[in-house]
DNA sequence: TTCATTGCAAAGCCTTTGCATAAGT
DNA sequence: ACTTATGCAAAGGCTTTGCAATGAA
């Protein structure tokens, strides 16, 4: 079990450790509010914004505020379990970073299906065209926009 | 003369004719306000916020409403002329899209300043990963962050 | 004439903030 | 005890929308 967490990565804390070191290392006290959100957050796939895991722990946490949410998901980002991404529509998205290898999104604009993609070719040449111009890279977002199988064939059929 | 002009420059009409087409192709109506705006979006360079065109279209045009300049500026984008971009802010800028070659952006963290890149390998690469998924790209945003050089040293010599 | 457009203000979103109370350390 | 965190509601940005008046075609 440890295990799942070390594995190929050295000496890595699992996730509640991490925030813990975090929150220790910060003065800031963890909370069972916290702790719940943690909790939620890390059970999710995808993207969550922040009043969609609001919902979620409301559930197990009917007494929790908005805003301890909204606070919380910026504390997870500090702490680099979470990594904030925005689609098009105008909310903040978050999605685990903790453990997950780097990717990029591929988004279908019509039906809105988003795939999780990388490419160590683009990676590189990003640092390269980085590097033309003397900047030191220190990250990016790359979000492609296209039409996924199933709605190529449903705009060809009709 | 009209065939000249059909088959030289057919493809590069003028950025205005361009945007009259549009106007009256989805049978809207050209007015001052949207001549004017249009004129100062493209004077500018580089990305403006509709507050920003909004500040500036009023200096010759005072009655006008933001909200026309808001309402004006999505009639840029669909006409082509226009592209939406968004940086970090939560707000949405607009490049001039027409006669402009496409590019990245290739931002500074720490002074914001934004270079204009492109490079043909990755926009090649790009295409291929939509393809491996299955998908048709039909376009793109790619955000670069790192330091520029000015701020490099900085950091250093401190 | 007819129908889109304008300017204004109000309303909508998403997010942040002030504050008194509650609760970690 | 001391200080941060919470929940609430209010306030903030940015953007959209409803509407009566205006203006283009």
């Amino acid at each position: 079990m440890e295990d799942f967490f070390e594995r190929g990565v050295g000496s890595m804390k699992d996730p509640y450790a991490l925030f813990s070191d975090f929150i220790a290392r910060k003065k800031l006290k963890m909370t069972p509010q916290r702790r719940q959100i943690l909790d939620v957050f890390l059970s999710e796939e995808g993207h969550v914004t922040s009043e969609e895991l609001y919902q979620k722990v409301k559930r197990d946490y009917a007494s929790i505020g908005q805003a301890t949410v909204y606070r919380t998901l910026k504390l997870l980002a500090d702490s680099g379990l979470a990594k904030a991404v925005e689609f098009g529509d105008g909310a903040v998205r978050y999605e685990i970073l903790y453990g997950q290898s780097h990717h990029d999104h591929l988004i279908c604009e019509e039906c809105g299906v988003n795939v999780e993609v990388v490419d160590p070719a683009i990676e590189r040449l990003q640092i390269e065209v980085a590097n033309r111009h003397g900047f030191k890279l220190t990250g990016h977002k790359l979000y492609l926009y296209g039409l996924c199988p199933a709605c190529q064939k449903r705009s060809t059929s009709s």
